[in-house]
DNA sequence: CAACAATATCTTGCGTAACAAGGTATATGG
DNA sequence: CCATATACCTTGTTACGCAAGATATTGTTG
């Protein structure tokens, strides 16, 4: 487990619905992060947090899993560094069908999205 | 289970994601279909997929456990009505709570979508 | 009329994935 | 030397979508 700075639990009213919402985007947030790059876990689960001002955050526990799905699917490959100090790092790179799988995923959550968009922007109008 | 007419089975390719995305986002999606009058179960199932051309659809028998919630949650409530002709059919009607929660999930499910796009419309810079 | 399809409800069991909460190990600062 | 930060991993719980079944009534067709 990592442990934070006292953080004081920021968002957590309206809790359990984003939790559900991350489903069938994580892997698709996580190939996005890669495309610009190697990168490792522990990065990964800052990184992201900082990238998007808090409003998409995951923890360590979640996303290892993640990583290990997307390397046994091909969709990415490892590499190990022992930087001189300080902990082993496991990088994470791109493969080919990782970054078809990104584009493939980007359209699937797009088309979802926008059919939800124009769903909920309906005015009322009899069933 | 319904039988429905001897559907090709349409989308079913790059098919296991589109059932994580529906979570977090279904009872928002009923929420919103019955914001404009009452409608019975089997009705929003075929309703779902005319109002968004196949784009987003639900199976009944995923569509009636989320009617369970929302009832015991007090967001909607429920009349039976026996048609001179056909079968009978429970009515779903949204409370002052069901509409709050439906406020209360749009803004959520907006600002989870907003973050995904601003994120997955980043180019590529180094993580 | 028998047989089947369509309408409409409900239930059970399975698989999957996010997460909390634990663990290990190395380096750094007081 | 002890706490904190960095970095990895694992286990168990929980929730939910869905396939696949069941049931009952009505409409249709050979």
């Amino acid at each position: 487990m990592v442990t934070m700075s006292p953080k004081p639990s920021q968002t957590d009213e309206g809790r359990s619905i984003a939790r559900e919402l991350r489903r069938g985007s994580l892997e698709l947030i996580v190939l996005h992060l890669l495309s610009s790059g190697e990168a490792y876990g522990y990065e990964i689960v800052t990184k992201l947090s900082e990238r998007t001002n808090g409003a998409l955050e995951v923890t360590d526990g979640t996303l290892y899993p993640v990583l290990y799905r997307l390397e046994n699917a091909g969709f990415v490959t490892i590499r190990w560094e022992t930087p001189q100090r300080g902990v082993p790092r496991k990088y994470y790179r791109l493969t080919d069908a990782g970054r078809a799988e990104l584009e493939r995923m980007t359209r699937e959550w797009t088309a979802f999205a926008d059919a939800m968009t124009r769903l909920i922007r309906q005015r009322p109008e009899a069933i």
